[in-house]
DNA sequence: GCCGTTTGTAACAGGCTGTTACACAATTAC
DNA sequence: GTAATTGTGTAACAGCCTGTTACAAACGGC
């Protein structure tokens, strides 16, 4: 499990000034932040990265928060702190209906707002590799990966070759294949891969994905010399080249 | 994925004073800058190069600034700035509801339009040189590229010759070969090229286009001292000959 | 606590890319 | 027409990037 620190946090406000101000303010604090002004960036950042936990604005253009954080929780666990400019008692209620974790008045003292990242963090506490980076989170995203005669079982998190035979994975190594598998056809760098496998950020001359890529290359590739499935991009990163077929 | 300061950005804007300025500003700061008067200009631009944030004027003669926002929206993910001559907050919310990134009213401090740039292409993120350089923004990108009986796989990045043989290309081939593929029948300059394929600019004397065209001519050319598919534009540059059907 | 497994780091080998240099082709000047 | 000039093709090299192996540390099951 990462360590609250350690935590992916997400940030959605419209206003770019809060946006940059909790930014700077939590990655002082250790945390790795992203932010998004709106939905579709909100979505998109749960998409690319590891987020662990979403700090969302009521108030939103377009499509509000709360509206934003019902269909969150509609599908997926991950934990959802609100801010709202108002500390109505009413808002208040209506955010802790629509499934967010906590509750935060603006304005408020980032202290505060630190203080209850960490509690809803220990509080959400069973996060495992498995469920974060999951697509799952939008949309009846399937329970088995399908492809190029492969089966990728999330639930056991087995992988089944085309012949039917059940190839052993460690846990890094098929952290690092579910990453790759949810996004296909897609070049992704190292330090996306590092945040999306294991959930940490990348260390100067860090190789550890390179190596993690040879090791299930030789499971998975007919020819590991001559790799089909997960292809290199010189200076770019890794990408996986089949189409997923969800079942 | 291309670092931030080494970002092409298109500044779209009919007054021409502050196309320089900003372009002045822009390019000092380390970006690539390239400029349009107009909505068709700007699309051309799209067109040519490897733009990887627009700043859009809101008010612009012919088309306005929200329709071009919303058009280049419908097809694709480019980032969007808007600029406009009033802070009204009903202009805020529509330039936002429009798609834009973000939203900047004149004046403004060169500084803040770099911090929002900065802001905007960290969260854009994932760009990747796949993505870049893509003339397909307007349409729908297809998957395969097929001309004279080649076959190029855009998800696979593979290369099929017309024997149905797998060529293998180098990541930089295989790039300069999209960026001729998605412009083709086109002199393409060697500095567009650069831009389309390797997401740079061009230094005095730069001869790696040359160089790698040569290379690639060695393996898709029948005849490489004699070459069909891409011919040398004297004075000009290269020419990708066939029309590529799509599917 | 012991032992097998897994993961990260270091080291080396090989491939890819940019640069340079030179040969040759195309164009221009005379 | 010839010579000078400019532009292009490609070989060779050096440096960087990546794949793989070996080894040590960390982890987990018993």
């Amino acid at each position: 499990m990462a360590t609250d620190s350690n935590a992916h946090i997400l940030v959605v406000d419209d206003d770019r000034e809060i946006r940059t101000l909790l930014s700077r303010y939590l990655a002082k604090e250790g945390y790795r932040v992203t932010t998004a002004a709106d939905g579709r960036e909100m979505r998109k950042a749960i998409d690319d990265w590891a987020i662990d936990l979403v700090v969302l604005d009521l108030m939103l253009p377009g499509e509000d928060g709360l509206s934003l954080c019902r269909s969150l929780r509609a599908r997926s666990e991950l934990p959802v702190i609100m801010l709202t400019a108002r500390g109505d008692e009413i808002d208040r209620i209506i955010g802790l209906e629509m499934g967010a974790d906590d509750y935060l008045a603006k304005p408020f003292n980032p202290r505060e707002l630190h203080a209850r990242i960490r509690a809803v963090l220990r509080r959400a506490g069973s996060l495992d590799r498995g469920e974060r980076g999951s697509d799952v989170r939008f949309g009846d995203k399937p329970e088995v990966l399908v492809f190029e005669g492969w089966r990728l079982d999330l639930s056991a998190r087995e992988l089944t070759s085309p012949d039917g035979l059940l190839v052993p994975l460690s846990s890094g190594e098929y952290d690092l294949l579910v990453a790759f598998a949810r996004h296909p056809t897609r070049v992704l760098s190292r330090e996306q891969l590092l945040d999306l496998a294991r959930g940490r950020d990348a260390q100067p001359f860090d190789r550890s994905i390179d190596v993690q890529v040879s090791r299930l290359r030789r499971k998975i590739e007919r020819d590991p010399r001559d790799p089909r499935l997960i292809k290199t991009v010189r200076g770019g990163g890794y990408v996986f080249t089949p189409t997923i077929e969800k079942f």
